[in-house]
DNA sequence: TTTATTTTTTAGAACTATCTAATTTAATTT
DNA sequence: AAATTAAATTAGATAGTTCTAAAAAATAAA
């Protein structure tokens, strides 16, 4: 079964909007996500419906099939493993990657994916630090939790963002809290949420609420 | 201005067609190269004579613009550089990439391209010996004559193959025969138009005239 | 429980790319 | 030069993706 790269974007879609959390995504959602109109989605979720990657009932909602599941996770594989090549090999700053891998996932070959997946060395995380699905699907991930949610004191290590905005990654780049970077919470302003960190135990840093919100932390 | 995926690979047809040294390239062959049919062709001569890349007179023929000119080279461009990566970097056997370079070709990022021809080091030949045209459409092509061509004791380098189809391709692989050997003409049958060659300065073997018309070298 | 609002779906149109069948034009042959 | 053959084009359909505008269904509010 073959879907075509409009199908494949709204399945990715559709699985990133389940992930987070929500109970049943709706047809407003997906056209917010993938910038199209809530009538073009009711029409392509009738064909995935048909090409039972998603049950689907008309006003009720819609979930996600095992096989969807699995097509979706293909996808999301080879995009991150494309941006693992973007920044390692090619040296793409990491708000730089995400247009081009939209491209790049949609390309065809599983023998292309397994080489690079070898060139790349097999890796687990891709450049926001977001878990890269192995040839079956599964997902290694990590427990994370949002650094606004660390106490004084706690440390850990930068691993994702919520927000990969390119605006929100070149704010990070510039105060220098990359992917990687070791943290250590130093103290948190209850007034406004905004919080005190020290960055690889030299640079201390002031984040306010809303920033702390959307950096992903593996604590220690 | 830009052109769809369908519209670069009818471009880059043409262009191929036209370099083959044919006076007029007709609606027939075009059909045949890309696998359509010629009322597919019809229809797309008209919508890239009104993009302006052919200039195009029903029943008449075309001829590329240099504005087309510099298009086709561009995607021949980015075609033999994945052609490149996917042979040097991910170990693809030369006759296994021309389906995925097909796809490959059509990603748009000028930085993309920039960047992977830096990281493969500036090529200036692809796996079939190819000319690889540089950012602004220049290609260095050498003087190269068909295998068969050459006189008896004449010495060479294979740079490039006329047929590349996997099959073609897997003989060459399979007799030792592949780009950048260094060749030598022991012996030619005028019987039958079929060649005696050393290879490497070790091996020698025989060669249909079929085959050696297929081999370019580039004599010395 | 009606009414109002929001959400979702359908209807109808446009655009791209392709096909088959029919027609038109050009080239060849007699 | 007329007739035949070959090549190229148009007409009409289908399939995919998207849009706007209108209708239908579900949810929230009075």
């Amino acid at each position: 079964m073959e879907l075509t790269t409009a199908e494949e974007n709204y399945l990715k879609a559709i699985y990133h909007l389940s992930e987070e959390g929500k109970k049943s995504v709706s047809t407003n959602d997906i056209a917010a996500a993938i910038q199209t109109k809530p009538a073009s989605v009711s029409d392509m979720l009738r064909k995935l419906g048909e090409k039972e990657v998603i049950q689907y009932r008309k006003y009720y909602g819609l979930q996600i099939t095992p096989l969807g599941m699995r097509l979706a996770l293909q996808t999301i594989r080879k995009h991150r493993l494309w941006e693992v090549f973007l920044v390692d090999k090619l040296h793409f700053a990491w708000d730089e990657v995400h247009e081009v891998a939209e491209q790049l996932e949609h390309i065809q070959s599983p023998l292309l994916i397994e080489r690079l997946d070898a060139y790349l060395n097999y890796p687990k995380f891709d450049p926001h630090g977001d878990p890269i699905p192995d040839a079956f699907g599964d997902v290694r991930s990590r427990p994370r939790i949002a650094l606004q949610e660390m106490g004084i004191d706690q440390s850990g290590q930068i691993v994702a963002v919520k927000d990969s905005s390119p605006a929100f990654l070149r704010y990070l780049d510039k105060v220098g809290a990359y992917i990687g970077a070791r943290i250590k919470v130093l103290d948190k302003v209850e007034f406004d949420g905004s919080v005190e960190i020290l960055v690889d135990q030299k640079k201390t840093l002031f984040m306010s609420k809303d920033v702390a919100n959307n950096i992903l932390v593996l604590t220690s």
